[in-house]
DNA sequence: TAGATTGTTAATCGATTAACAATC
DNA sequence: TAGATTGTTAATCGATTAACAATC
């Protein structure tokens, strides 16, 4: 029951927030401030109590927050809290390289299927995956009832890919492909490209 | 002789733009409009207008945007009509599929190096490339005149590789390591994260 | 010419920051 | 209590959108 909508802007820096405070609790650290977080950051303290504000008080004035429940609490708020199983589509090096991933792990995510159409690969192992064909990503979408797929093939085929992801049912997308893709009003779409970065940064040198 | 300052989140736009004049270009096109533009992007053509004229006027009444020129300034605007050779440090899954990347191939990057510290891995052969000793980074680096570097290391080494290339004097950092780094100022830093993005995307599931 | 689309201005909208009362 | 830090309000800042004259 969404009631209150929150800018999607914070949305995106709430992973952030989690990534710092998961390290803090490697680093056996206990409490944190609004402005120490900030500076890991590179993020204003008062934009940081700003945007957990939106979703309740989880600090305590004088003191901070505790790293643990702040965590526990982000975890929550971003569903993953649970472990979303993922499917990858395409198994070149990028998709053999993500499905091997170990970086999933506690973090919420771990990659269940690994698909190509190249006959040459489906049947090969990557990892712990046995490649799989296809034409079976429909069915096996609907059968395991996958919500979450990251697509790793050709930019060609990138759009029919995510055409076929969203009609099985998946509402998530992480795309690799550099290329812009159209999916349905309520279907989640992240991208993934290194060059534009690596073209952001060369802007400034 | 940078006179006028952008704003980076205009920059950050620009790759958006150049990768989907550069597919227009494959698909033989011509000439596009900020319409047009906006739609593959799903951005206003009124946004693409105004990003556009903070560097110039690129475009016709009436007609639109010639995509090979626009292309082609874009390109000089983000200093990619060049090809920045890059290093990877850390050979691990990651490193080794970024070091593989066909993606890098004319949109302005080249990987020619690969670095690790596993003597296990050091020597070993990944794509084209003979895995090298991280103790040679800074001596190659200056050798070379390298100023991009992508770091796919475990997070816990990330900052020291990262302080040990701004040193080299690497200018333009990529880090696909999962944790937050400090860099000097002046030093350009961007994230790789697919966690960050797979918990954007679950919080409106 | 008529139609289309740019580049730009002004208006709107939204995000960030500064400041501080509340309180641990 | 004194010091620290939150959560929140109001002020500032910046980005986006709408509208349109210019012009191809």
């Amino acid at each position: 029951m969404e009631t209150k909508i929150i800018p999607d802007i914070i949305v995106g820096r709430m992973p952030l927030y989690l990534r710092a405070l998961q390290r803090m609790i490697e680093e056996g650290r206990r409490v944190t401030s609004s402005q120490e977080l900030g500076e890991r950051l590179g993020i204003s303290a008062a934009q940081i109590r700003k945007d957990l504000s939106q979703f309740g008080e989880f600090g305590k004035q004088g003191t901070g927050y505790s790293i643990d429940y702040l965590a526990g609490q982000i975890s929550q708020i971003l569903k993953v809290d649970r472990v979303w199983e993922i499917i990858v589509v395409g198994a070149g090096d990028i998709g053999s390289a993500v499905a091997r991933y170990q970086g999933f792990t506690n973090r919420g995510f771990r990659v269940t299927m690994l698909f190509d159409n190249d006959p040459t690969k489906i049947g090969q192992q990557v990892g712990n995956f046995t490649v799989l064909d296809s034409k079976d990503l429909e069915e096996a979408i609907q059968k395991a009832g996958i919500q979450v797929a990251m697509i790793a093939t050709p930019s060609p085929e990138a759009q029919a890919v995510a055409d076929l992801l969203v009609k099985a049912g998946i509402r998530a997308i992480l795309n690799y492909a550099p290329t812009s893709l159209n999916v349905p009003e309520g279907v989640q779409l992240q991208y993934i490209d290194p060059v534009v970065h690596l073209q952001r940064m060369t802007y400034y040198l």
